[in-house]
DNA sequence: CGCTGCCTTGAGTTACATCAAACGCGGTGG
DNA sequence: CCACCGCGTTTGATGTAACTCAAGGCAGCG
């Protein structure tokens, strides 16, 4: 099972702000995290992060390890996921910019990663370790708050796939992926989306095997909702696939 | 399908403390809540609080609705669920005393309920409305961690949940569902565990239909790990009964 | 022009749901 | 004490969605 790409598409370093030398961040980058602090507050918090680059197939962060890295996406995608008894992954949501993780270095409580994190597309990041996390806590009064809306965000992403995702046939399960998906990962305007995703990514996504999902795909590009090559997905009309296969007979 | 009991067993007025005239609580009552406050915190949080008897069947709040009540279980117990597109119901997790509900309330974010729940039990809550909230966010300094920690629970739950319930067949489920409603709701000792629920509840819990919930069941009586009466089952030995189903065959 | 992976297709198998029907425990009333 | 009734439980027969496995097709690349 792989969720990382072969290929490298656009990784891509943001432009600078030319009012700061503090790391830099892509225009128009929105957080949860950020949103939560004061300006002041973001100032200290990113010139005491440490900017690193991410590619395909490595991995953030494992389950079990002793959490002592705090970090937010800055660009790329990553796929955070658990790892099951039986050793295979179970896939929990894409990792978007502007998203946090490695929560409990902060909040002590789980002291271990409780969720394994692996890159799918080359990308960059901002890390905070363990000291540095320690001197945000003190100096921000407002992280408090903040985590609690990035914890609250999880909590409700994670109640939305419980609720979904696991527990609707199949092929509602593959629909929905695509439309969260392109929600999340889509390129181009609003209506045509084309997404770079493998079968095999949404299988693992959609929680099924290649074939199942080769299947519904097949049937779905039959009936012209939807149109695909080789790692590739595109949707001409997301609003329209959304209506066709939440519907009568999928 | 139910979830609410048809009996009404021990709902048991908790022992008032007898250096105090706020609100009681029964003794041994531990919260992960209340434990992240001080005891002047907790104090005037307790003040405030209106008590509340629950009843089964009872619906204590409802996914969708206006968050406008935040509140604390002290005793019986309650079942948190999320109503699924097709309108049945998707078990998340038993609640018990020192459980925490409502939070939307505080966080604001998101502004409504994002799951059901309803009493199983006879109990009482203590209940906290809109303005108390406030006052109480206000007066406690240390709530934003408080809550940090609540949240970071529930996401650990949430988390496990996914990955050992929703991607296991359903024996390893249905196993997995008495061990941790036996670390919750059990009576008696620390190996022999009595609980009280019906094969429904239980196939509800694990995802099942009652008919498979009772084949596997009936299974475990024949192999001696397990004894049921009508709406109870009991474990000789919960050590031994989760040792002989995690293993091999089930 | 052949190779390497991704993708597709079909046949066989399994786990679980669905449905119909009957059993039996535990309470109730005669 | 017995007859009755309701509801939780049990069993078997049957259907089916989705997985497994095997094999071949096809796009892109060297």
């Amino acid at each position: 099972m792989r969720l990382s790409e072969r290929r490298s598409p656009r990784g891509f370093e943001g432009p600078r702000r030319p009012d700061s030398n503090r790391t830099a961040l892509p225009l128009g980058f929105r957080s949860t995290f950020l949103d939560g602090l004061t300006p002041g507050e973001i100032n200290s918090a990113l010139t005491a992060a440490k900017p690193e680059r991410i590619s395909p197939h490595q991995i953030l962060q494992q389950e079990g390890d002793r959490a002592n890295r705090f970090w937010l996406l800055v660009t790329g995608r990553v796929a955070v996921y658990r790892l099951a008894r039986n050793g295979n992954r179970v896939f929990l949501r894409w990792g978007v910019p502007g998203d946090t993780f490695g929560l409990s270095t902060i909040l002590k409580c789980p002291e271990t990663y409780v969720v394994t994190i692996e890159a799918v597309q080359e990308g960059s990041l901002l890390a905070w370790d363990k000291a540095s996390s320690r001197t945000l806590v003190l100096r921000c009064p407002n992280l408090g708050k903040s985590l609690n809306a990035v914890l609250a965000s999880y909590l409700d992403r994670l109640i939305h796939v419980l609720g979904t995702y696991a527990f609707q046939p199949a092929e509602q399960r593959l629909a929905r992926v695509l439309v969260e998906s392109a929600r999340q990962l889509g390129c181009t305007g609003h209506e045509r989306i084309e997404l770079d995703l493998t079968n095999e990514q949404l299988a693992v996504a959609a929680r099924m095997t290649v074939f199942t999902a080769t299947r519904k795909l097949t049937k779905w590009q039959a009936r012209g909702i939807l149109t695909k090559r080789r790692g590739k997905i595109v949707l001409p009309s997301l609003s329209g696939f959304a209506k066709a296969t939440k519907g009568p007979s999928g």
